[in-house]
RNA sequence: GGGGGUGUAGCUCAAUUGGUUAGAGCGCUGCCCUGUCACGGCAGAGGUUACGGGUUCGAGCCCCGCCACUCCCGCCA
C-alpha cells in the first residue's frame, strides 16, 4: 500500500515506474469493457485504467464496485495516454497509470452532497455543509483555504521570529472583566461559586508581558466574545496578536506593513505596495463617511455647507444655523434607481435619526427632485461644479450634524456601489487590495445615557502627547494614539501606543471614566502594580487572522476559512454543541439550572 | 432583543389564481457498452412539501404558531 507519488505528481516522464497512489475515487466511468477511475488526494487527481484483458476477473469486478469516495490504494505502471486522449483540464492529464493492483481500504456509502463536481458543491445548503463539515472540506476550494490559512499562519511566525518576536502563549482560563464584549464564563470545580471567564483577548497578559521584559511578543491568540454573530465574527476566533517595547506609533506601521506585505507574497504570490496611506479618522468620515474606508472605488461625500449656509431651502440653512453640516454624493449611473431602493436608503437615513433623505435624478437633461425648486441659480451651480454632475447621475444629500451626516452618506455610499456592482456599472478587480492606516481616533467617546465618558478604543489607550492639557478641560478633543488597519473597507486590525505610566492609567480609570477607586484596584490592581515596578513604554496591534485569511481567499464569510465554524446561533451542527450536563456534572460545579435540559 | 430571506426527492431547483396522480436535471439501483474524463444508452426506485394548528369542498401555495439555516440592526471596551 506504500504510497510512491500524490496525485498531482505524476508526468510524462514517469512513464515506464510502478506507482502507487492512494487516495478517494473522485469518479468512476465504466466503460463496460474497460473502466476509468480518478483517484483524488489533497494534491490533485490521476487517472487509473482497469483492463479486463490484463487482470485477475476479481479485480476487475472489484474495480467495478467501487463508488464515489470509496478509499483505494492502486498500483500500476505508469504510461503516457494514447494519442488523443490526453485531459487538458488538469495537471496530470498526460498519463495515466495502468492499474495492476487494487486495494479497498474502506467503502464509502453515498454521499449526502457532491464533493466532486464544484459548481453544484458551492451551491449547497451551508446547513448541510456543517453537519458534514469533514466532506466540505474535501472539495477542493476549502482544501485551498486550509492551505492559504496555514500558509498565512507560518509566514507570520516566520517573519516576527525574524523581527526578534517571541511566540508566548497566555492563559484561555482568566477571569471576567466587565468592560467590552460579553464574555464566555467557566465554572470552577475546586472554587464553589466563582468563575474562570474566556479571554476575548490576551490584552492585559501582553501588556504585563512588556512589563516582564519581554520587549517583542506575538501569539496567534484564540479569543472568546459571547456576542451575536456575524458573516464576519465567530465566538471564537484568532487573533495575531503583537506587542513591542521602547517604540512609537510609526515603528509599528512599518512592521505591520512588512509583516502584511510578507503574507500577501507568501500565500498569493503578490507584492503589496507600503507603506500604506495614513488617513485620520476625521477625513475618514469627512470623504467616505465611515472610520473604515473602501477606497478601491471613488463616490467621495462632498461638502456643500458654505453654499447653503444662506439657502431658501430651511431644511439646509435650518441644520447648518444649528450648526449641522450639508454633505452630498453623487452615485453615477444611479438616477435609475427603483423607488425600493430609494426606500431603502430612506431608511438608512431614518435609522440615524435623519427625517428624509433628498435626491436629485438627473435624467433626460431634467434634475428630478422635490426640493430642487427651493434652490438659486448660484446653489445649483455650485452643486453642478462640485459635483461632477452629469447625465444618469443620482445625487443623495444629508443635512445633519456632522458625525450623523457622514455615516449616513458613508451607509449609503456602500449600498450604491453594491447595486452600481450588481450591475456591472462598477468593477473591481479581485487582486486589488488597498490597505491604509486610520489614525487619530477620539481617546474618549460620551455616553449621553449613563452620562459619563467611555473609552473608544480601550481604556488602557495612551493620548496623544500634545492633547493631553486637554484630558481634564476638553475630553472630547484628546486624541488616542490609536490606529486601525484597513483594506477594502475590511477593519482588519487595531491597537494603539498603551498608557505605561501608573499614575496616568489610575487617573483614566477613576477621573475620567468614573470607575470607582475600590473596582479599579479589584480589576486592574495587578497591572497598576505591575506598572510601578518598571514599564516600559510599549504598544501593539491584534490582527483579525481569520478576516485576513477571508480575504486573501477572497470569500466574505469567515466561515469559509475556518475548520470548524459555529452557525449564526453559535451551534455545531457536526457534534451538537452546546449540549446538557449529566446532573452529577452540574453538581460537581456546584451549579443548578434553571431552565429545563434539553436532551 | 428586532427586521428581512430561505426551507418541496439524497443534491440543486420547478409547480399559473388555492384545483386531477407534486415535476425536471444531477445522484442512486439494475441491465448494456473497450478510450472515457460532466462517458453514453435503456429501464427503475425514491416525497409526512421542516414541524404543529387553522381557513376551505379542496392547501406545497392563504392565516396563526414553532423550529432550523442565513443576512442585517442592536451588540462586538
Amino acid at each position: 500500500m506504500k504510497r510512491t507519488h500524490h496525485c498531482n505528481e505524476l508526468r510524462p516522464s514517469h512513464a515506464g515506474e510502478t506507482a502507487t497512489l492512494c487516495g478517494w475515487v473522485h469518479s468512476r466511468r465504466d466503460l463496460g469493457g474497460v473502466i476509468f477511475i480518478d483517484i483524488r488526494d489533497r494534491e490533485g487527481r490521476t487517472q487509473t485504467v482497469f483492463d479486463p484483458s490484463d487482470l485477475a476477473p476479481e479485480l476487475f469486478a472489484l474495480a467495478g464496485s467501487l463508488r464515489s469516495e470509496c478509499v483505494v490504494s492502486v498500483t500500476g505502471k505508469v504510461r503516457a495516454r494514447p494519442a488523443g486522449t490526453n485531459n487538458p483540464k488538469i495537471a496530470t492529464g498526460e498519463v495515466e497509470i495502468h492499474a495492476s493492483s487494487l486495494v479497498v481500504l474502506n467503502y464509502a456509502e453515498v454521499l449526502p452532497f457532491p464533493v466532486d463536481d464544484p459548481e453544484t458543491a458551492a451551491k449547497v445548503n451551508e446547513e448541510l455543509r456543517l453537519q458534514y463539515r469533514y466532506l466540505d472540506l474535501r472539495r477542493p476550494e476549502m482544501a485551498r483555504n486550509l492551505r492559504v490559512r496555514s500558509k498565512a499562519a507560518t509566514a507570520t511566525r516566520v517573519f516576527l521570529d525574524e523581527q526578534g518576536f517571541l511566540e508566548i502563549e497566555t492563559p484561555t482560563l482568566f477571569k471576567s472583566t466587565p468592560e467590552g464584549a460579553r464574555e464566555f464564563v467557566v465554572p470552577s470545580r475546586l472554587h464553589p461559586g466563582q468563575f474562570y471567564a474566556l479571554p476575548q483577548s490576551p490584552q492585559q497578559f501582553k501588556q504585563i508581558l512588556m512589563v516582564a521584559g519581554v520587549e517583542r511578543y506575538f501569539q496567534l491568540a484564540r479569543c472568546y466574545r459571547d456576542e451575536d454573530l456575524r458573516a464576519d465574527r465567530q465566538p471564537e476566533f484568532t487573533q495575531v496578536d503583537i506587542e513591542m517595547s521602547f517604540i512609537e506609533r510609526e515603528d509599528l506601521y512599518s512592521l505591520v506593513e512588512g509583516l502584511l506585505k510578507r503574507v500577501w507574497s507568501t500565500a498569493l504570490g503578490m507584492d503589496i505596495p507600503t507603506p500604506f496611506p495614513r488617513i485620520s479618522f476625521q477625513e475618514a468620515l469627512n470623504r467616505f463617511g465611515i472610520d473604515k474606508p473602501d477606497t478601491r472605488f471613488g463616490m467621495e461625500l462632498v461638502d456643500l455647507t458654505e453654499d447653503f449656509r444662506a439657502s431658501a431651502f430651511k431644511v439646509f440653512s435650518g441644520t447648518i444655523a444649528q450648526g449641522g453640516v450639508v454633505k452630498a454624493i453623487n452615485a453615477k449611473g444611479m438616477a435609475g434607481a427603483t423607488q425600493g431602493q430609494i426606500e431603502t436608503m430612506t431608511d438608512y437615513a431614518k435609522s440615524f435619526g435623519a427625517r428624509g433623505l433628498a435626491f436629485i435624478k438627473v435624467e433626460k437633461g431634467e434634475w428630478k427632485s422635490p426640493i430642487v425648486k427651493f434652490f438659486g441659480d448660484v446653489e445649483k451651480e455650485a452643486l453642478r461644479s462640485k459635483l461632477g454632475i452629469e447625465e444618469g447621475d443620482l445625487i443623495l444629500f444629508a443635512a445633519d450634524q456632522w458625525l450623523n451626516a457622514c455615516e449616513i452618506l458613508g451607509k449609503i455610499r456602500l449600498y450604491c456601489a453594491d447595486i452600481l456592482k450588481s450591475q456591472g456599472k462598477l468593477v473591481i478587480p479581485p487582486n486589488r487590495f488597498n490597505f491604509l492606516w486610520v489614525v487619530n481616533f477620539p481617546l474618549l467617546s460620551f455616553d449621553k445615557e449613563q452620562n459619563r465618558w467611555y473609552s473608544s478604543h480601550h481604556p488602557f489607550t495612551a493620548p496623544v502627547d500634545d492633547d493631553i492639557p486637554l484630558l481634564t478641560t476638553d475630553p472630547k478633543q484628546v486624541r488616542g494614539q490609536h490606529y486601525d488597519v484597513v483594506v477594502n473597507g475590511v477593519e482588519l486590525g487595531g491597537g494603539s501606543i498603551r498608557i505605561h505610566q501608573p499614575d496616568m492609567q489610575k487617573m483614566i480609570f477613576e477621573q475620567i471614566l468614573q470607575i470607582p477607586s475600590d473596582l479599579v484596584k479589584a480589576r486592574f490592581g495587578y497591572m497598576l502594580e505591575a506598572f510601578r515596578f518598571g514599564c516600559p513604554p510599549h504598544g501593539g496591534i491584534a490582527l483579525g487572522f481569520d478576516r485576513l485569511v477571508a480575504i486573501l481567499c477572497g470569500t466574505t464569510s469567515i466561515r469559509d476559512v475556518i475548520a470548524f465554524p459555529k452557525t449564526a446561533k453559535g451551534t455545531c451542527l457536526m457534534t451538537d454543541s452546546p449540549a446538557s450536563l449529566e446532573p452529577k456534572q452540574l453538581r460537581d460545579l456546584h451549579l443548578e439550572c434553571r431552565v429545563p435540559q434539553k436532551d
